[in-house]
RNA sequence: GGUCGCUUAGCUCAGCUGGUAGAGCAUCUGCCUUACAAGCAGGAGGUCAUAGGUUCGAACCCUAUAGCGACCACCA
């Protein structure tokens, strides 16, 4: 039996156990044709927040949704705990720094503290009902993750896709290392315009640059006019004296220089930014690096060497204008770019790094792109855009401390690159040495250890490779190659999504996933993005499923479209709630009616059971096709709309028939039984992609003890009963007009119709003939008057009976 | 500035391939009806951002404009 109320805490426990016990979600190769789902390791660096609850759960109720189409679902779960993050965290945490205390310590302590947050998300997304299968599941610095990124690294540099260059990298000042394109962030800061005055050396001809970055004045290489200002033509070929700095560069021409910007002189520095890279690299400039790799000018610049950034600019503003030559300053506000795990403004370096290939290889990851199916599709719009547009190769090198080394040593002489040999990985090179003795180049004898760690994208961008065992005996290549869908948010289509795709290619020549699923934020409130750094997240996931239960917030992240931000609400929460309270209850009530119920063959359907099974039928192939289309959302809109109608009309018109079986007859009622069983399975394996909880607990109560429901399949009614659909829809905006008529008089429904006269059609009429008992008892009428009328219906007139009703 | 998305009832949103505007919440009016008052029945509330266009017919298709948002590019 039911309980009177559902306890969704209580219940909620008891099943959770029950499919850990009875590993329910378990993966294991069984024939049937295999799902799998790519989805992404939640980076270890805090809390979960209830945007993660969102797209997580929207993924989870498509593994569930195919589970119930009969696929064998692979739907393993990770934890990216590897890299800078995990450094950043522990940094926070217990406020130690790497280079204080050592890398060994240090790393532990990355482990430790990563391992105690697992805990707590797996919890988390446990209790959330997420049907992964934590056999399967995975850490981004586990020994066998380290040893699959080590040898995607071996592959890719035998290949040819990843080469050891000194180059002009980005550059973080707070984190001390390289960083990615894909890892920058783009940040409005006020800052000022300097306008500088500068004297050619030959004719002491006068010009004036405007610029924000002062301090790079020491850093200046030369300075680039456009050919085509005639304002600044004559200062071509000439020599441009260095105020303050005392220093003299070459005047060049470039039509990349903008007329109209500033005053249409640019000064070219080694490296201010981007285009100073470019006119570096094509004017063959020296190069002139003043920054020390923490963010100070390096000591050999007279003045101003040891300072900060900040202070050298601030010193070197004071100086030129001491010495007259700053004509003027601008406020302003522009966009930087800055590093996106710490929000500080990035700088460039020249230093040796690891880089994998990207320019040359940028049309294979638009094929690849094409390749794949998008959902929603125009979210592949956003991949191309970022992958014509990119104009670096990937640098993964990291000069940090936590995460997967490189396999590699170099020969202390001649700095010979030796790698690791792949049955060896993983290695250590800061505590292994290489298998060699001597360097196969020079015959040294001594070797250095890579000390750069890898770009966590490196690793986390083989989350494929990873869940198929790349490289191992035991492996799942035969069936992930490629995966059936990758879900996630779309700040990282330009990050996770490419460079897994770029992993893919080069590995396998081919798409890692055939589906790509995107999901959108939560916002805090309308056009609020919710972030850590403003604090706006109220609700901590763990409360709110104290408070409404997980099937509840579950209904929640089911309402948001596909790639579509949502504002979290409150009021949604409520809708599930009583959405989840009104299951309950219709479930309380069909157990009521099926105490008697045996299933067997009867096609003795009542017309009005036609009805509603015909529209159910219609209503899941609706259904169906959304979730096809990875449309959760509209699919949970479809199928609540139905079940309202299910309970506020058609369980209204069958009670009578359910409860009086001496007026009606035990045939139409066994008709009745025969309706919900059916459909209250059907409603409860559809409302289970969405509510795991309550549809386990009633539908093991009713139906099938200790078999799960998410372990059953659906199958698809095949009835034919269109005309029953379009009549019965007229029957109930009939009684949907009587009803109306007794709420206007202010009287109970179960005030007695004395008379209702309708015209009907020819076809209405025969309809309503045949569920006579069930049409009159609805609307308690005494007497039908039926007058036969072209179309559709009309009611003329409902005459209620005032004596009957007040007894 | 570029790419993409959004703009529908007071609020939060749904409206699939064009055919007389929908839900929940809020509000108003009734109803203790043998599953459910966390309920039921009903009412009121919208020139579907704006302006053009295509069409017999546009919330939906096309063009332009405005506002909002995301991502990217702008550091002279």
């Amino acid at each position: 039996m039911l309980d009177k109320k559902y306890n969704a805490e209580e219940k909620e426990k008891k099943w959770l156990d029950y499919w850990k016990e009875n590993k329910i979600y378990e993966f294991k190769r069984n024939g049937k044709e295999v799902y799998s789902i790519d989805t992404p390791p939640p980076t270890v660096n805090g809390k979960i927040h209830i945007g993660h609850i969102f797209s997580y759960t929207q993924t989870e109720m498509l593994a569930r949704y195919k589970r119930l189409r009969g696929y064998n679902i692979f739907y393993p779960f990770g934890f990216d705990d590897n890299g800078l993050p995990s450094e950043r965290l522990v940094e926070k945490e217990q406020g130690k720094r790497a280079h204080e205390i050592g890398r060994e310590e240090f790393s532990k302590l990355c482990y430790e503290t990563t391992d105690k947050y697992e805990d707590s998300f797996k919890e988390l997304f446990s209790k959330m009902g997420v049907s992964t299968d934590w056999n399967i599941y995975y850490k981004t610095v586990s020994p066998s993750t380290i040893k699959i990124s080590q040898t995607s690294f071996l592959d890719l540099k035998d290949k040819g896709f990843c080469y050891h260059k000194e180059s002009p990298a980005l550059w973080c000042n707070e984190c001390l290392t390289s960083i990615a394109q894909a890892e920058l962030e783009t940040k409005k800061i006020k800052s000022t315009f300097n306008y500088i005055n500068f004297k050619t050396v030959e004719d002491n001809e006068e010009f004036t640059i405007a610029t924000t970055r002062p301090e790079l004045l020491p850093a200046i290489v030369c300075v680039f006019v456009n050919p085509e200002d005639e304002k600044h033509r004559s200062l071509i070929g000439k020599t441009a004296h260095i105020p303050v700095i005392d220093v003299e560069v070459p005047i060049l021409a470039d039509e990349k220089v903008s007329i109209e910007k500033g005053t249409g002189v640019v000064m070219c520095c080694t490296f201010g930014d981007q285009t100073d890279i470019e006119w570096w690299k094509k004017y063959n400039l020296p190069l002139k690096y003043i920054f020390t790799d923490n963010g100070r000018i390096i000591d050999s610049i007279p003045k101003y060497g040891g300072l900060k950034i900040k202070e050298a600019r601030k010193q070197i503003v004071e100086d030129l204008q001491a010495g007259g030559y700053l004509v003027k300053i601008e406020e302003l506000e522009h966009e930087v770019q800055t590093h996106e795990r710490c929000g500080k403004e990035v700088e460039y370096s020249v230093i040796k790094q690891w880089f994998i290939d990207i320019m040359n290889h940028k049309e294979d990851f638009i094929k690849i792109g094409n390749e794949i199916k998008w959902h929603p599709t125009y979210m592949h719009a956003r991949y191309d855009e970022w992958v014509n547009n990119i104009a670096w190769d990937w640098c993964i090198s990291r000069q940090r401390y936590f995460g997967v080394s490189f396999p590699v040593w170099y020969c202390k002489k001649c700095g010979e690159p030796i790698f690791a040999n792949k049955e060896d990985l993983p290695v250590n090179p800061l505590v292994q040495l290489p298998k060699i003795d001597k360097c196969p180049k020079c015959g040294c004898k001594e070797f250095e250890p890579e000390t750069d760690i890898m770009d966590t994208w490196a690793t986390s961008s083989l989350t494929p490779l990873i869940n198929m065992r790349y490289g191992e005996k035991e492996n799942f290549e035969d069936i992930l190659k490629p995966m059936s869908l990758r879900t996630n948010a779309s700040e990282i289509i330009r990050t996770w999504d490419f460079y897994t795709i770029v992993k893919s290619f080069y590995h396998f020549g081919q798409r890692p996933w055939d589906n790509v699923m995107i999901s959108g934020f939560v916002m805090a409130n309308k056009g609020e993005k919710i972030s850590k750094s403003k604090g706006n997240s109220k609700h901590e996931p763990m409360d709110l499923i104290k408070q409404y239960s997980a099937d509840v917030i579950r209904y929640w992240a089911g309402t948001g479209r596909l790639g579509t931000d949502i504002v979290f609400s409150e009021e949604t929460l409520l809708r599930g709630k009583k959405l989840i309270n009104k299951i309950w209850n219709v479930s309380k009530f069909i157990e009521m009616h099926l105490s008697d119920y045996e299933d067997k063959e009867f096609n003795d359907l009542e017309y009005i059971d036609k009805w509603i099974l015909g529209s159910f039928q219609k209503m899941e192939k609706q259904f169906i096709d959304y979730l096809d289309q990875y449309e959760v959302g509209l699919a949970l809109n479809i199928l609540e709309k139905f079940f309202w109608e299910f309970c506020d009309n058609y369980i209204e018109i069958v009670k009578h028939r359910l409860y009086r079986p001496e007026e009606f007859g035990s045939l139409p009622r066994y008709s009745g039984q025969k309706t919900v069983y059916i459909l209250l399975y059907k409603l409860l394996q559809d409302f289970s992609i969405f509510f795991p909880f309550i549809t386990e607990e009633i539908f093991q109560e009713l139906y099938h003890n200790n078999k799960s429901i998410h372990i059953t399949e659906i199958q698809l009614l095949n009835y034919n009963f269109d005309k029953e659909i379009e009549l019965g829809n007229q029957m109930v905006e009939i009684i949907s007009q009587a009803r109306g008529a007794k709420t206007e008089a202010n009287v109970t429904l179960k005030m007695p119709i004395k008379n209702l006269r309708l015209g009907v059609s020819k076809d209405l009429k025969e309809a309503i003939n045949k569920s006579i008992k069930d049409f009159k008892a609805t609307l308690f009428i005494e007497n039908l008057d039926m007058e036969e009328i072209e179309n559709s219906y009309e009611v003329y007139d409902i005459e209620l009976n005032f004596e009957e009703g007040k007894e």
